[in-house]
Formats: structure tokens, C-alpha cells, sequence
DNA sequence: CGTTGACCTTGCCCCTGGGGCAGGGTCGAA
DNA sequence: TTCGACCCTGCCCCAGGGGCAAGGTCAACG
């Protein structure tokens, strides 16, 4: 009686997916008819089949691309679909978490609060003198953002030694301006001494990193200095924008993309400690 | 200094968005440059479009779709912004919420516990006569559901005051039979003792609810018996993999797709009351 | 046994929100 | 003047299908 097979449409009835889904599961392989006749091409499914079909249908009720979906139905069993499903889930958590501040920011200063942030910060300016820099570039989503700069930071101040040491405090240029390809191309920039050692330490890299090494001429910043606990979507945008609401008012233009300078030691530092410059090339 | 024109490109580094992302914006109307030189095609953006440019990226990311976004912008004032950013995400949210018990749910189904709910249902047939019916079918997301089963079952009942009153208990049918098109056509049935009557009503209706006229055979339904607590999402996929599960145990096969008969008073029941039979047509 | 209508097949175009590339036009500075 | 950096349009691509057309199949009915 499991032996019965079934038609395309009685089975995307039973299973409660459109006949269109069940043909372009059955060609991306998540969900292959038992049996197609040669001559006609028609499809034929097992009642058995009709479980596994529920389940694709189910996830993709979660949004779950179907990628993932056929990582969890392949799974060798139950708890390892049971985490591969939880894994996805815990991104669309993190996801929808940084969405929702961001909306509730949003909300506030459509709200018209946007008035009452005036002199909230200080801007000033600096100038920086040409540096060496050794760089990776990762083009990374908002959410991966903190975890990223951490890691890469790590990277390349442990390869700075290597290279005459730090000479100046890392940071993190946001490239939006040769290429802007993608939402979010980001450069993480340690200073270091030694140009030549740099260019050595880079070529024995693999290139999967995206490293570089760049000479970065002399210019000045106007920044506004900020507490470890601004930095972190969306708090930190007030912080930009209070910077290039600041720079036109100077008679002053941006000279280059966004940059945020970590002069603190992240660990030690406190939450209201300040730790970082949210700042702009001018001229 | 604020007629001061940018090109595509600088716009484009400011605003943080892509050139072909402003393209497009320019072409839906949601961000028309401030002026295009007719004979090249360049567009020309006002610095103080900026801002605009950067409400619409952050909205994006928000996953907002552009015909929503464009309502935000468009919106008169900061107020009106706000509130439909707000409604947004409050569809995000219900919509995320509904995912997240499904995903517990599943998570849960998957680590094994599906062997530990036999015999959690227990599952009968009953023959049902044939019946008038008049019915509602909508093109319904599982989220909207409850409402619309409410909305929709309200109309009906009121309506078969007029067609001989209602004979049994409503129903609602999960249609993925016929046509199956889309992820939920469901169809909201009451029995009626004057068909003529409810031919009638139906003739007066304007057809944009999809009214209808059905007559229903009779047949055997097999049903498990679920309290008021029972009936939400993913709850009640249990109580219809129960009897899934039952109906080829008995020799059994199902003819039509699965039905929720409401027997009881919803407003009335409390949440350990039964109120709802799950019920598939069997042969 | 044939016809009919319901079902099935493939293939193509559509949606959103862009990315990427080709081929060609334009701009400003050297 | 020429070069390189921009910019333009137009086309194809992605997921995850929906919808429709043209044509092949299947089963039930007469």
C-alpha cells in the first residue's frame, strides 16, 4: 500500500506545497520523485515521501532558503536537523535583533528628537601625518560588523609586530567611495613602522584575506570622541551624522570616507569609558 | 554651496548606497536626482539629498520593501514617518513571532520527541450528511488566519440567518486540492437548511469575497478532538499528523482535504474546553 | 473503442532589489 | 589631444516561485 504511488498534484495536495514547488525541488534535488516515467516525464511520489515534503514546507514557512532547508532534511538524524535548524534560527534572531534597534532608533528621530541632539557632541579636528598601513578589507554585514573588526584588529596588530610595531591607534575605514560594489565594504587599518617589512609580511599572506598594505597621505580628520557604550548600531549613526552636520558648518568638505579610530584598549575600558573617534577627512 | 552638484558616484559614496541602488530609486520615483543633463543622461544630486538618500539605505536595511519605504519618505511629516516605520515592524514582529514558535516546535519534533506523543489523540469517525454550504475562500497567510477565520465565519453565521439557519457546525477547510495555488487557500464553510435561499444570498453579494454555494456529499470524516489552548500554530499540526497517522493504520484513505470543525462557542470556552474537531474526509 | 476533460509536461516571462558586465559616451586634468 | 576615470543604457543573473501557453497523457464515460 506504501507501494501506491501518487501523482504530482494529488501529492502537493497531501503535502500542502504547489505542484510549481514540488518541480523545482525535485530539480534542485531536496526532494526527487520516486519513480518519473521515461516516455512521458510525469512525476510519481511515494506516500512516504509526503513527511520529508511537509517538513521542506514547513521551513520554508521559516524564510529558510532552501540551501539550508536541504541541510537540515539531509541531515544524518533527527538532532542534527534539530541543530542545523536552531542554527539558522539564532541568525534570524541576530538578524531581527539588530533590525529592531535600529527600527526603535529610526522611530525616535522621525519622531522629531532629532532637534534635542544638538551639542550632545563635540567635534574637533586633527591632523594625521602619512602613514604606513597594513589593511584587510572584508565586505561584512552590519550584524558580523563587531565580531569582525575584533578579529581582524586582532590579526593585524599581531602582525604589526612584525612590522615595526603600532604606531598609531587602528581603525576602520567604511570604503564607500572607489567601488561602493555592496552594501558595506569595510578596511581595517593598523599603522605600523616599517613600510618594506609590511609589504614582505603581506606577500607571504595568502590572499584570501584581502590584505594590503597602503600609504595613507598626511590629512585632517574631524572626529567627536565616543564611550564604549556608543559604539554599537544604531547609536553610533547620531555620532556621524553630528560630524557631517558639523563639517559644512566649518566652511570644511569630506575628503574621504568614514573612518572609526580605536585609540583605547576595548578590554580594560568601561562602558562609559571613551574609547573610539567616529571621524571624517576634510579639507 | 548647497547648489553644488554631485555626480552619481559621490552621491552614491555619501549616501552610502550604490550607484545602480540610486538608479533605481531615480527610476520608482523614490529618489529623483535634482537634475539630469538631458544630453548625456549624467545625473546630478543636491548635497542636501543626502539625507534623504540615507533614510532610505537604513529603512533597507530593515529589509523594508521600496513601496514601503517610499510611503515613509513620502510621508508629510516626521509623525506620519514614524508611524508607518512603527507598523512595519509591527508586522515584522508578528511575523517573526509566529516563526518562532514554529521553529521551537519543529526544533522539538525533530530532537526525537515525535515517538513520545502516541496515543496523545485520540481519533474517531463520524458520518456526516450531505450539506448545504455557504462559503467564504481566501488566499490567507497562516499568520492572518485566526482573524480571518473569525472575520470571516461572523459574516457567514450572520448571513445564514437568512438562508434557514445554520444547521451544523461551521467549518473551515484547508484547500490544497483543486488548485492549489499559493501557500493557503482556505475556505470558511457554514451548513445551511435553504439552498435556494443561500443561492440567493450569495446572487446579491458582490462577488470580491468569493462567495459560493456548495453542496456537500456525504461522507465519513476522521477527527481528534482539540481544546480552545490546541488550536493555534504549531500546536495543531500535532493533532493533524495524529490523525494523519491514524487513518492508513485503519485500512483507511483520505479523500479531501483537512477541515477544523468549530462545534463549540469560541468566546464562551475556556482554554482547556474542547471546541474544535480536526477532520479529514476518509474512505 | 473513441472522446473528453482533467491532469501532466516543458518553456517562457513576471515579481523584488539589486550585482556584474559589455559597449559606448563624457568629463576633467595633464 | 589624449587618457583615465566616470557615467550611461541594456542585458543576463540570483532566489522562490506564480502564471500562462502549447502540447502530451490518463482515466473514465458513453
Amino acid at each position: 500500500m506504501d507501494d501506491e504511488l501518487l501523482t504530482i498534484g494529488s501529492f502537493a495536495a497531501r503535502a500542502r506545497l504547489s505542484a510549481k514547488a514540488l518541480r523545482l525541488y525535485d530539480r534542485l534535488g531536496l526532494l526527487a520523485p520516486a519513480h518519473v516515467d521515461e516516455l512521458s516525464g510525469y512525476r510519481y511520489y511515494r506516500a512516504d515521501q509526503i513527511e520529508r515534503a511537509r517538513l521542506v514546507a514547513l521551513l520554508r514557512q521559516l524564510d529558510m532558503p532552501l540551501a539550508r532547508v536541504a541541510e537540515v532534511v539531509e541531515a544524518p538524524d533527527g538532532a542534527a536537523a534539530a541543530d542545523r535548524l536552531a542554527a539558522y534560527w539564532a541568525d534570524v534572531e541576530a538578524r531581527v535583533a539588530g533590525q529592531r534597534t535600529l527600527a526603535e532608533y529610526l522611530r525616535g528621530r522621525l519622531s522629531g528628537r532629532s532637534s534635542e541632539m544638538n551639542g550632545k557632541f563635540v567635534v574637533e579636528t586633527v591632523d594625521v601625518p602619512e602613514q604606513v598601513l597594513i589593511t584587510e578589507t572584508r565586505h561584512v554585514l552590519a550584524g558580523e560588523l563587531p565580531a569582525w573588526i575584533g578579529a581582524s584588529l586582532g590579526r593585524l596588530e599581531e602582525a604589526a609586530k612584525e612590522c615595526g610595531g603600532i604606531v598609531a591607534a587602528p581603525f576602520v575605514v567604511y570604503h564607500a567611495e572607489v567601488s561602493m560594489e555592496s552594501d558595506g565594504p569595510a578596511e581595517s587599518c593598523v599603522p605600523v613602522a616599517d613600510e618594506a617589512a609590511a609589504r614582505a609580511w603581506v606577500e607571504k599572506q595568502n590572499r584570501a584575506r584581502n590584505t594590503k598594505v597602503r600609504v595613507e597621505a598626511a590629512q585632517r580628520l574631524a572626529y567627536t570622541r565616543i564611550t564604549k557604550a556608543q559604539v554599537a548600531h544604531p547609536q553610533i549613526l547620531a555620532a556621524f551624522e553630528a560630524v557631517e552636520e558639523w563639517i559644512p558648518e566649518q566652511g570644511l568638505w569630506q575628503a574621504g570616507p568614514c573612518r572609526e579610530v580605536y585609540f583605547a584598549d576595548w578590554d580594560a575600558a568601561g562602558a562609559e569609558d571613551p574609547v573610539c573617534d567616529v571621524a571624517f577627512p576634510v579639507r
